[in-house]
This record gives structure tokens, C-alpha cells and sequence, in this order.
RNA sequence: GGAGAGAUGGCAGAGUGGUCGAUUGCGGCGGUCUUGAAAACCGCUGUACCGCAAGGUACCGGGGGUUCGAAUCCCUCUCUCUCCGCCA
């Protein structure tokens, strides 16, 4: 959620900076501006009556300890019109203040600087590309054939024990899973994120933190006899874990990691994105997550885009990273940029991590602040990214390292999988 | 699931109708002392909103009520803790 403050300070370069995910937001911002002086009348005039009211009871006090009670029980007979004008106005605030609120809820973060306007997916910026595609020619197999040739995932035993997007891994297949975890966890825990395992379910209040809630309710499982929800990703528990705090500055960065599983009901999704791990209800993820100091946080950014790039070159896959433009921006994001893998059955690329700034818009609803150098609580920037998710590097890797051996594991990797091929 | 206790400032913990935004301790900041540090001592130290300012208003888990006046009394919700039961 934005401040309201930069909403007033800056309302025209707001304006301009959400142009680049296409809305015109200027009436939503104006209606704001409004809602928001009005509000500023009303308070000043209840502010003034409760000024009156808070002086008459003083008084009133007063006489009753010094023993002039009729003067007393007379002044009390007057203070009930006071009452309820101050009721009503009362009730007008909290009015004012709740259509504020829920339309400033509605508006998305402002895009930085850097974010190129643009439709959809098309108009992202490709900023690098690195590694070789392989030559696989005609000879290329999908992962999903990969994966039943070398009997490393079920997929119709998950549909028969849950349902589609829900696969099974076995064998060779749950190990590479496991040291996948492990690898990334490692990495994470060298470049200084501290590891957690948070719960696997989180309360509203959690979901509306992380921007989850009301933007995407459609797109997390919901346990309505306890409403509690399935994490769409470790983002939403490990960001909560500092909701409502206070941080000191010397406490900043705090850097996080975490793996956990993520369930996405992806309603709408068909055809060839679904099929086999392209898109799943159901993923491993291991996701680091950062709270920095404002003037640091488009550093740190960058750092965490490295350590991204790192993985996929120590799995030696190609990959390219896209800058999103203001049409493909996250709702809460400021900057994202998207890291996709080459699948060389597929001929496409697919999206493995994602890594944003939210600077201070999930800050603002998390109420997470530090103390600055002038000792005053300020809102902390956010900052988080996948380090990876799993399905769709396994598919990267049995595609691209496919030999008519059999599956090649990258040097790197072997260490956790203990073995040196899936043949 | 049954019974009881509790929720107060960065943290700990007092406060049971009228200068209580709140005693005190810790922490933090500043100072005295010291070659320097520690200790000791002194002072300062919540947040948000309105206002150019002076100042005003709100906030003691959330919501509602009683009262001229509520951290304090009543209702309600949520959460936490203890004991019992069940259980990986």
C-alpha cells in the first residue's frame, strides 16, 4: 500500500509512474486527495468538540471536589447535545477514513524509474543472456517424456491422489529434488541468509501483509473451517516475520531464506503451459528475502539478481533476465526482474525466479519500521526472490542435459545428488 | 475438547473512575568524572493524525457500551499462557 504522503506530496509523478503499467490511475488518485480533505475538515472540526468536551470534564471534576455540586450537576446537564454531535461526527471519520483506506488498497505500487511501459510479457526488457543452448536437434525429448523414461515423476499417480498440477517424484527424481533443496539452501546460507521454516499456513492478517490479500485471493488454497491459507510462496511467512516490528539500524539487512512447498490453485491456466512441470498447484521453492535501509535496497537488488545468476550457472543451464515492464509488474513490486531458463525440448523459456523491490509497499501494510540516523521510526524497504523454484529448473536440466545416456548431472550438483547420471 | 489466568510504551513490569500518555527498571541518547574505557552520578527518551506555529486530538489486544469524565466498570471478539483430556 502506498503512503498516503507521497500520494499528496507527488500526485502528478504518480500519476505519470502508473501510466507504465497502463491504468490511468489520476481519477482514483484524485478521489483519494478528496476523501483525504475532507477527512482533514472533519477531524479538525471533532478534534475542536472533543477539545470542549475534554476542558468541560475537567471542570466539572473540579467543582464536584470543591463541593459545588449544583453548579456541577448543571454543567453535566449541558454536556449531552456536545455528545452527540461529536458522536456523529465520530462516525462520519471512521467513514471517511475506511473509503480511503480500501481505495488505497486498490492502488498498486509505483513502478520505478527504470520500468519500461509496456502491455504484457512481450514488452519486457531483456537485459542479459548467458550460457549456450544446447544442440539437441530432433533428437530433442520433453522432460515429461524424460521424466516417465527414467521413472523420476508420476504424474497420473498424482492425479488419482489429488488431482492435476500435484505430480509424484520418485526415485532418482525425489532425490534430485531433495538436493536441489539442499543446494540452494547452502548457497543461500554462504551468501549470509539465515534459514527458516516457517509455517505452511498463514492467517489473513499475514496474507494481507505481503500484498496477497484482497489483490490475489482467487489464487491461494483457503481452509474455510479455520480460514487459514496455503502459502502461495515462503515470501508471505518469512516477511511476516517481522510484521508490526521496530527494527534499531544496526539490525539492518536482514536477510532471510527459507524452503518451502507453495500451493497455487493457477485458475484459468490450459494447454501447453500446464503440461508436465511447467505449471504445477503444488512446488518446492527455496526464496530469499531482504529488509533494507531505502538507500540500499536497489543495491541489494542487485546483489540478490547475482546470486540468482550464480545458481543457474553452477547447474550450467542457459538463462536470460528480463527486466518487467510496467504492464507484467507485480501488483506490489516496484522493480522486478525475471530470471528464465532455456528449455531445449520446449524451444522456450521458462521463468525460474523472480526478484522485486517493494521498497515500502509491503512495509506500509506491515507496519515494519527502523530507526533512522535521526533516531525516528521509518518504513523499511522489502525485498525478495525465488533462489530457485524447483519444477521448472528440473525440467531445464533433464532437457538440456539429455544424452542418449542418459541424464547428465552438472558438477556442481553431484555432491548433493550422489549420483553422476539418470540412466 | 474441559477449567482457569492474562493481553499496558523498544523490552520487562506497576497502575482498578478525574493533571495517567501513564510509577519504575532495562535498553537508547546527551553530559559529569577518566589518559581511554568500564563503573558511578545527572538529564533526556512512545506513536499517529490535524496545525505555519502555539497548541489540539487519538492510542494501555480488536470492537461496542456505561459515565460530565475510562488503562481502570460492563458486553463481545481475537490471541497468549497454565492445568486436564487426546495425540504424531
Amino acid at each position: 500500500m502506498l503512503t498516503l504522503q507521497v500520494l499528496r506530496n507527488d500526485r502528478d509523478a504518480l500519476a505519470q509512474a502508473l501510466a507504465k503499467r497502463g491504468i490511468d490511475a489520476a481519477p482514483m488518485l484524485d478521489r483519494i486527495l478528496s476523501l483525504d480533505e475532507e477527512r482533514r475538515h472533519t477531524q479538525k472540526e471533532v478534534d475542536d468538540l472533543k477539545a470542549q468536551q475534554n476542558a468541560a470534564s475537567r471542570e466539572i471534576g473540579e467543582l464536584f471536589k470543591s463541593g459545588k455540586k449544583d453548579e456541577a450537576e448543571q454543567r453535566r446537564a449541558d454536556m449531552g447535545a456536545l455528545k452527540e454531535k461529536i458522536h456523529a461526527l465520530d462516525e462520519q471519520q471512521k467513514a471517511l477514513i475506511e473509503q480511503q483506506e480500501s481505495a488505497l488498497l486498490e492502488l498498486p505500487n509505483r513502478p520505478h524509474d527504470s520500468v519500461p511501459a509496456g502491455q504484457s510479457d512481450a514488452d519486457n526488457e531483456v537485459v542479459s543472456e548467458e550460457g549456450a543452448r544446447p544442440e539437441l536437434g530432433d533428437a530433442a525429448v520433453p522432460h515429461w517424456e524424460l521424466a516417465d523414461r527414467y521413472k523420476l515423476i508420476d504424474f497420473e499417480a498424482g492425479v488419482k491422489i489429488t488431482g492435476a498440477g500435484f505430480p509424484v517424484y520418485r526415485g532418482k527424481g525425489a532425490k534430485l529434488q531433495r538436493a536441489l533443496i539442499q543446494f540452494f539452501l547452502d548457497r543461500a546460507d554462504q551468501a549470509g541468509y539465515e534459514e527458516f521454516i516457517p509455517p505452511h499456513l498463514v492467517n489473513p492478517d499475514s496474507a494481507r501483509g505481503t500484498g496477497q490479500l484482497p489483490d490475489k485471493e482467487g489464487q491461494m488454497y483457503h481452509c474455510a473451517d479455520d480460514d487459514l491459507y496455503l502459502i502461495p510462496t515462503a515470501e508471505v511467512p518469512l516477511t511476516n516475520l517481522f510484521r508490526g516490528n521496530l527494527l534499531s539500524a544496526e539490525e539492518l539487512p536482514v536477510q532471510l531464506c527459507g524452503y518451502t512447498p507453495c500451493f497455487r490453485r493457477e485458475a484459468g491456466s490450459y494447454g501447453k503451459d500446464v503440461r508436465g512441470l511447467n505449471r504445477l498447484h503444488q512446488f518446492d521453492k527455496v526464496e530469499i528475502v531482504r529488509f533494507e535501509k531505502p538507500e540500499n535496497s536497489y543495491a541489494a537488488l542487485e546483489g540478490m539478481v547475482e546470486h540468482v545468476r550464480g545458481l543457474l550457472r553452477d547447474l550450467e543451464l542457459p538463462f536470460r533476465t528480463l527486466r518487467l515492464c510496467g504492464g507484467d509488474l507485480g501488483f506490489t513490486a516496484a522493480l522486478t526482474f525475471d530470471l528464465e531458463v532455456w528449455s531445449g525440448a520446449q524451444g522456450r523459456w521458462l521463468e525460474v525466479s523472480s526478484v522485486s523491490n517493494f521498497e515500502t509497499f509491503q512495509a506500509n501494510r506491515l507496519h515494519c519500521r527502523y530507526r533512522n540516523s535521526e533516531g525516528k521510526p521509518q518504513l523499511v524497504h522489502t525485498l525478495n526472490g525465488s533462489a530457485l523454484a524447483l519444477p521448472r529448473i528440473v525440467a531445464a536440466l533433464l532437457e538440456n542435459h539429455q544424452t542418449p545416456e542418459g541424464i547428465r548431472i552438472p558438477a556442481a550438483l553431484q555432491p548433493y545428488t550422489g549420483f553422476t547420471t539418470i540412466s
